[in-house]
DNA sequence: CAATTTAACTTCGTTAAAGAAAGTTATTTC
DNA sequence: GAAATAACTTTCTTTAACGAAGTTAAATTG
């Protein structure tokens, strides 16, 4: 009876609010193209054929969320530039880690289409991980999610879930 | 004429590839609840509030990416669980990517809803970021992105997109 | 300096996908 | 053997994405 996308916003969890806020195709596509220095509106359109009222929407969404700001454009007054503000730059690694583990598994034949090098030193920057604090890199088995239920005691969410589905499969 | 959402496969960039497949919000709902432990339908459900037909489709697609693999559960025959494949645990990078930035921009005023510990060590783990061979944390503007452009020369793009703005600010 | 072009939208009609609810099939528990 | 449950499928309604056309203000061209 809805039609309308759901929110999630009610879920009281990190991910789910950023996937909210962040998890739309064309903002990430958006995202994408403003790591590559585009900034104006038709120069979105010309990368990513969207349409104008969906970018138009999106762009507004981003500025809400302080991913980007509005300015205009010095030299040309009908111009806008949309400029990331530090919250969006800080999505730099989520952007890179997407794009590495695409080019892991999903690699065309011919080898990679952009390789990321340190401007400083010239080499390619490392793989995206999980790290620990004396840089081993941890897989999701390797990591305990410990979850605050709010009443002061700290919960450890495995032990809770195993309790829960009473000796299930794990 | 349309009101379907766009392909945009064809754009020749692995982050735009990697959006196309794993750019929804269900879907990477389902991938966060996954890495949680959840892998039965029906859990999928409890937890996300995700209409029936569209967990269907959302599962479907990603069995069909590699990501995730269907099994039946030896316990209970009516049952299936749906476990994360090689490529799909690969993605847990990207996952505690997004939860860090949203800890760190979305956070609660009571404090973080989730913390991250390394198993062997106890310790929390480093936040994800992009790092040089010798760990430096890069951000965008310390990273050269290098097109290929397929016609055997390697392309510098600011160098590019400089030219073709013909000195517009940047 | 008037006419045209351009940037960044807004509005409008259409359609495909998201959602709610009810129905289906094969197990399993009582 | 009856009721419950897991994992869907089907049907119907609504909404948001799409394409196209129109708008406004500034800049460029003739």
């Amino acid at each position: 009876m809805s039609g309308a996308r759901k929110s999630f916003a009610a879920v009281d969890c990190a991910v789910a609010q950023a996937i909210e806020q962040m998890g739309d195709p064309w903002i990430l596509l958006i995202l994408r193209c403003q790591f590559q220095g585009i900034k104006r509106f038709d120069d979105f359109q010309g990368h990513l054929q969207i349409s104008t009222s969906v970018l138009t929407d999106r762009l507004r969404r981003l500025v809400e969320a302080g991913m980007l700001r509005k300015e205009q454009d010095a030299r040309d007054k009908r111009g806008t530039v949309y400029l990331l503000t530090e919250k969006g730059l800080d999505f730099y690694p989520v952007m890179i880690a997407l794009h590495q583990w695409s080019e892991r598994w999903e690699a065309r034949e011919d080898g990679p289409r952009l390789e990321l090098l340190d401007k400083k030193s010239g080499e390619p920057v490392r793989d995206v991980r999980v790290l620990s604090q004396d840089y081993r890199e941890l897989g999701a088995r390797d990591v305990l999610a410990l979850v605050d239920d709010r009443s002061g005691a700290m919960m450890l969410d495995i032990k809770e879930r195993l309790r829960r589905r009473k000796g299930n499969a794990v």
